[in-house]
RNA sequence: GGUUCCGUAGCUCAGUUGGAUAGAGCAACAGCCUUCUAAGCUGUGGGUCGCGCGUUCGAAUCGCGCCGGAAUCACCA
């Protein structure tokens, strides 16, 4: 039972020995005390005036009273206004810390079989900031839903076909004098990128071309050459044409490689990769009976289309006249398959909120194909990443690369922990490993401490901090703690099984409790609301509270050993906590640093 | 133009089942290492919570209207 229910039974208990009323345990509003008052956690008791009769200071106060004399766990309270300000005792909280380091119980009562997707890169450019902050979110939400008991399938769809593919196959057929990766000393995705970009310098050209002639922006975006030319290879590809495939397995198969790399120093895996290629075509025979059930209708030239209109919505393309494929129908193909195959109770796609639309339609279209699950289907729609300036843009130049980043950050860690020398003496190869951990941890933490919904800025002259509010900060605590507990170890101290009940515990040690009591909550907000900025706000607040514990308490130097065991006890608990925490974010904590 | 989202300190962000005096970090300034790791701790300054009206005991939080910004409305992905 967690406290806040406790609590709330107290309460209700009260108001009916009091006033013989019973009233609904959801009209007791329960919050944990402020800070600047004395108090654990407060009751409003405003929405119980009209029960008692009374002024809200006397109602109050009565409650407050038959609490501290009929609960044991309580032993305080305080009134202020409307509010009643109640204090358990120590040995409650002790006690709570007691039950911590018990053996976990899982939570198995809401468990579920959820499919989540994330990352779903396209095969034409490498990977940038934005890519980046989907990885850690989509890899982030994973370990918090199998903390909270799911079971957990982390899939990635990469979008391996499609007009923007075709557009640098094309380029480096034409342009690439059969240049490879090795050749290029780069890795594979950035070379296709190059040509990514190298087909759209070339096709603006041409557009430019044609609108001196006379012709209109659509009819000039429509008729160049190049543009023809990449259609005519998506047909070809979409029928087998045996050149067309050998040039697109090669050029994506340097692209795989280059995006492991990636996916490798961040940390990021997969139980399964879908492939587009491999699952749009169950796409389009899902639209094509679509049209047979009268789902779906075919207009007079081939194209097939969703009539969204009674939806508020317009009308969505499916097939085009030409009979290829959109985005769209893959993604139909790959939920339905998905669906068979994991019958999963929950699908969620970790996708920016660049597609709230996409959604929206893939939603209603599945519904409209007959199949009852298309409420299963959740989008996490995250925020863009963008810089002071606004949207990163790729031709302008200022896309922030994926690896450049994490190379940068690296670096970064390398030279302040020179500077600091902090790991003198430390075997290289574990000086290696620390300096990773804590560039990644910056890297990780800066990005998942902001609300997921919401746009957020990443400054590149200003960089990523590793002081306040940080990964390193929280690491480095951990690492504070790992050396206390060294030191414990050497002196021969043994940190206790669990402490006694009539320990003498301090403000300061009694928020570290609190805050060390509440992490399953946090787990549970976090995972029901796919927020893993919840976790890393508890953890910054954890260790902020440690901090000022360490600076204010000594532990090893404490000459009452009763204490002393406590707070051995209490600082191994924080690091535990700290280490769970991280985690679920994808963070890992070192030893010393 | 339609739809959706956002607007909190100079900057980056917390804070909404409506609650007490709106919080952190960075940046600036001033202190704290002969004492368990100073990537730390303490303090100072910094706010019309975009603006207005409403709902009520009470609004950063809910409703309506403006202003400003973003995304999207492709036979692109």
């Amino acid at each position: 039972m967690t406290i806040e229910s406790f609590l709330t039974n107290e309460f209700c208990k009260a108001i009916e020995n009091l006033y013989s009323q019973t009233i609904d345990i959801k009209q007791v509003q329960i919050q944990k005390t402020k800070k600047d008052f004395n108090g654990d956690y407060t009751v409003n008791v405003f929405p119980f005036l009209k029960i008692s009769r009374k002024s809200p200071e006397q109602t109050a106060t009565e409650i407050g009273e038959f609490l501290k004399h009929n609960s044991k766990e309580i032993n305080n309270f305080e009134v202020i206004k409307g509010f009643l300000n109640i204090s358990f005792s120590n040995s409650f909280w002790i006690n709570k810390l007691n039950e911590t380091l018990l053996p976990i119980q899982t939570n198995t009562i809401d468990k579920k079989n959820i499919l989540i997707e994330y990352s779903s890169p396209n095969t034409n450019k490498p990977l940038h900031l934005g890519h980046i902050r989907n990885n850690l979110l989509g890899h982030s939400l994973s370990e918090i839903l199998k903390e909270n008991g799911n079971k957990v399938t982390m899939v990635n769809l990469v979008n391996d076909r499609g007009i923007h593919i075709c557009k640098s196959m094309l380029a480096w057929q034409k342009w690439g004098n059969n240049i490879t990766p090795v050749e290029a000393i780069k890795k594979g995705d950035k070379l296709v990128g190059d040509f990514y970009v190298l087909f759209d310098k070339e096709y603006k050209k041409q557009i430019s071309d044609l609108l001196s002639k006379g012709k209109t922006q659509k009819e000039a975006e429509n008729e160049a050459p190049l543009i023809l030319e990449a259609r005519e290879m998506l047909q070809k590809w979409e029928a087998h044409d045996t050149e067309v495939l050998e040039l697109w397995n090669k050029m994506n198969g340097w692209v795989y490689a280059g995006f492991e790399k990636t996916y490798n120093e961040l940390g990021i895996t997969f139980d399964k990769i879908y492939y587009e290629s491999k699952t749009y075509g169950l796409g389009k025979d899902e639209v094509l009976k679509g049209v047979t059930t009268g789902a779906l209708i075919k207009k007079e030239d081939n194209s097939i289309c969703a009539d969204l209109t009674s939806d508020g919505l317009d009308e969505k393309v499916l097939l085009r006249s030409d009979g290829t494929s959109v985005y769209m129908t893959q993604d139909i193909g790959t939920a339905i398959m998905r669906k068979n195959e994991f019958n999963a109770d929950e699908m969620v796609y970790v996708v920016g909120n660049e597609q709230n639309y996409h959604f929206q339609v893939l939603k209603l279209v599945i519904k409209k194909l007959g199949y009852n699950w298309s409420d299963k289907i959740s989008h996490l729609s995250y925020g863009m990443v963008e810089l002071p300036e606004g949207k990163m843009k790729s031709r302008e130049g200022t896309v922030v690369d994926a690896d450049e980043l994490i190379e940068e950050m690296y670096s970064t860690a390398k030279s302040i922990s020179e500077e600091l020398g902090k790991l003198d003496g430390i075997p290289e190869n574990e000086k290696e490993e620390i300096i990773r951990m804590v560039g990644l941890g910056a890297l990780k933490y800066f990005i998942l401490k902001v609300d997921p919904k919401k746009n957020m800025v990443f400054n590149p002259k200003e960089s990523i901090d590793f002081d306040g509010n940080t990964g390193p900060f929280i690491q480095y605590t951990h690492a504070r703690i790992k050396s206390v507990i060294r030191k414990a170890n050497e002196a021969g101290i043994n940190i206790p099984k669990n402490i006694s009940e009539n320990t003498e515990i301090n403000e300061n040690e009694k928020s570290i409790i609190k805050l060390i009591t509440d992490y399953n909550n946090i787990v549970f907000e976090a995972s029901s609301e796919l927020n893993p900025a919840i976790i890393a706000n508890y953890t910054y607040s954890l260790v902020k509270e440690y901090n000022h514990f360490y600076h204010n308490c000594s532990i090893l130097k404490e000459e009452n050993s009763e204490i002393q065991s406590f707070r051995l006890l209490l600082s191994n608990s924080t690091a535990i906590k700290i280490k769970d925490s991280m985690k679920l974010l994808g963070i890992n904590v070192p030893e010393r640093m």
